[in-house]
RNA sequence: GGUUCGGUAGCUCAGCUGGAUAGAGCGUCAUCCUUCUAAGAUGAGGGCCAUUGGUUCGAAUCCAAUCCGAAUCACCA
């Protein structure tokens, strides 16, 4: 149990058995000492003055005396100050703490609970090359579902990708036009930005054929709706629901090779899945989901034999879930979708990583599902995530603003060889070891940049902060892990046993704020669990990394003032790597020994 | 217009289940490598926490209103 969650109980029991005062032990708030008095944490008294009628002092002064008699183990003294009970945590506990963490490989890390938790993140579409907006999504993705697993649940990574509808026979009507039968091959293009360009070449030729037309007199609108290729693209649709042969033959070695594309790219950046579904596998689930609904008149049908559900009840509005001709619509898919999950995996909470611009989408398919009493429905989360904008505002791929995840990636590996290069620390490694090095720390800057913002939050990408290796990013941690490696490497491994001779050592203060820190760890990663964020982590992480080198800038490890302190310190220094690490890996950045 | 989210240092962000003098990083200025990795440490400077009112022992945090910004409100996905 972590010293906040003891103090706190053990205030209650005290303020019960002193004043015959029963209260919740999540009343009690406990607050970090402020480093200019004396203690660890502080027990805020005010709450108390006046349901117990005392003053701050008279209470500080009997409940510190209360937990000092029953928790000698824990509290070696107190004092107060302005309605604060300052308590002195002993450093017999601290110690004590030091060796605990030292012998658990897992510190941090929770037992199985049995609990089964989907999620869901990355769901490209299979038109457009990944984008530095889908990076925030898979690396947010991939971590929640780390930091759930250390939280001992069974997590099952999903992703649906949007391989059909009009978007992707655009990528296929232009090919056939202009391609003259080029292929990623022919042209020696990564598969994805290969069937990329030929969507922006439609988006192209489209663009001129609407302008022709309204030259010669046409509105924008029938424009729009009249242009050839528009009208080709649409029967190409037709053709391929009604499983055309050549259609579907292109569809097919089109997404091939996008997924030949994607799949480098999640290779690179660390993405994986345990199941993937395919939209044109899917776009018919539901359909049964409609009848069930109408049965049990959560659905309504229309005169126009259209189904719909009326949310006005819960302040949403109408809402389609089957057009007149009998096809389902997108949401009614998302309903399908969902239920065939739960049917094969069972799981009691299904995370969704999806953008924030369809928080009123998953808002109602969360509701239907309710409504439809689904099991599962309940467990259904939003892992609602903002956007990524660029200095300049949104991007837009019309104005090319667009950062393409490859490129950036490839940036990011630049610029971590041209730093290692400049420090020259690692100039005995070899070729691999090094592109493995740059790899570590050009990724690690690159997700420790988007994770460590609020998800809920949008925001901004500045390229040249955002490759400053510098400060609160992944390589700054990455460092003080191998700056530590480097330290252990220099000496023996220390005693796995409580150090003689320290009992009565005082605890300097670096090193207690240090083993204060590393004390969190197990409390940060339950937040972030179950607040699903993991830039709880990587704040944390930094925490710890930042108060590691204040400690070593101050106090020698190797030439400790004496063996104890040595031993004491060896422990303290491994416990940092050892939850730098942890913390890291749960973000999916991966730390190396040297840099 | 309705709904939802946001507005904290020059910039990017923490802090928001109410608690002590509002914190980091970047940038600026100044110190520290013959001693465990300087991708580091230390210090200085930088704030009407959007505005106004309320709730109370106490408000950046809760409530209301206002201003500004974003998303969304499709028989698109």
């Amino acid at each position: 149990m972590s010293v906040v969650q003891q103090i706190k109980e053990a205030a209650a029991k005290a303020i019960h058995q002193l004043y015959d005062f029963p209260i919740e032990v999540s009343a009690i708030a406990v607050n970090a000492t402020k480093p200019e008095f004396e203690g660890d944490y502080a027990v805020v008294l005010f709450a108390f003055v006046k349901q117990l009628k005392k003053s701050p002092d008279e209470l500080g002064n009997e409940i510190g005396a209360y937990l000092m008699q029953h928790n000698s183990n824990l509290i070696a003294s107190f004092n107060i100050v302005k309605g604060f009970l300052n308590i002195v945590v002993a450093n017999n506990y601290w110690l004590q703490f030091a060796q605990i963490a030292f012998n658990n490989s897992a510190y941090g890390m929770k037992e199985s609970n049995g609990n089964r938790v989907m999620v869901e993140y990355s769901s490209p579409n299979t038109n457009k090359p990944l984008h530095l907006g889908h990076l925030r999504n898979n690396f947010l993705g991939w971590s929640i579902a780390e930091i759930l697993k250390a939280n001992g649940n069974d997590v099952y990574k999903t992703c649906i990708v949007n391989d059909r509808g009009v978007h992707i026979c655009k990528s296929m009507i232009a090919w056939q036009r202009f391609a003259n039968g080029a292929t990623p091959k022919s042209t020696n293009t990564k598969g994805d930005h290969f069937v990329g360009d030929y969507y922006v070449k439609f988006n192209d030729a489209y663009k001129v054929e609407v302008e022709t037309l309204v030259a010669q007199g046409f509105t924008k609108d029938t424009a729009e709706k009249e242009a050839p290729i528009m009208k080709a693209t649409q029967q190409m649709l037709l053709d391929w629901e009604a499983g055309k042969p050549d259609v579907i033959e292109l569809w097919q070695t089109m997404n091939s090779w996008v997924y030949d594309g994607f799949g480098k790219t999640y290779q690179t950046i660390g993405s994986d899945f345990d199941k993937m579904y395919y939209e044109s596998e899917m776009y018919l689930l539901g359909k049964g989901l409609v009848e069930k609904g109408l049965q049990k008149n959560v659905f309504y049908t229309k005169e126009d034999s259209s189904v719909w559900i009326d949310l006005t009840g819960e302040g949403l509005d109408e809402k389609l879930v089957q057009r007149k001709d009998g096809t389902s619509v997108y949401i009614t898919q998302d309903i399908g979708l969902a239920e065939q999950r739960y049917q094969e995996f069972n799981a009691a909470e299904s995370i969704y990583v999806i953008g924030d611009e369809q928080n009123y989408h998953m808002k109602v398919l969360k509701l239907i599902c309710q409504k439809l009493q689904l099991p599962g429905a309940n467990g259904i989360h939003h892992l609602s995530y903002g956007m990524v904008e660029l200095p300049t505002g949104r991007m837009k791929s019309r104005e090319g603003t667009v950062v393409d995840a490859d490129d950036l990636v490839k940036a990011m590996l630049q610029i971590a060889q041209q730093k290692t290069e400049e420090l020259g620390k690692v100039k005995d490694f070899t070729e691999t070891e090094l592109n493995e090095l740059y790899h570590t720390i050009g990724l690690g800057a690159l997700k420790f940049f988007l994770l460590r913002v609020d998800p809920k939050k949008k925001m901004i990408f500045n390229p040249e902060e955002s490759i400053d290796f510098h400060g609160f990013t992944g390589p700054f941690v990455q460092y003080t892990h191998a700056r530590i490696k480097s330290i252990l490497r220099k000496n023996e491994a220390a005693s796995t046993t409580i150090v003689p001779g320290l009992n009565d050592t005082t605890l300097l203060p670096l090193e207690k704020d240090v083993l204060v820190q590393l004390e969190l760890f197990p409390t940060i990663i339950a937040e972030a669990a179950a607040e699903h964020d993991p830039s709880k982590i990587a704040i944390y992480v930094f925490n710890v990394a930042q108060i590691f080198n204040s400690f070593y800038s101050q106090h020698s490890i190797t030439n400790a003032e004496s063996e104890a302190k040595k031993q004491l310190r060896l422990q303290i220094a491994t416990n940092c790597a050892q939850v730098i690490k942890t913390g890291m890996k749960v973000l999916g950045i991966q730390v190396p020994e040297r840099m």
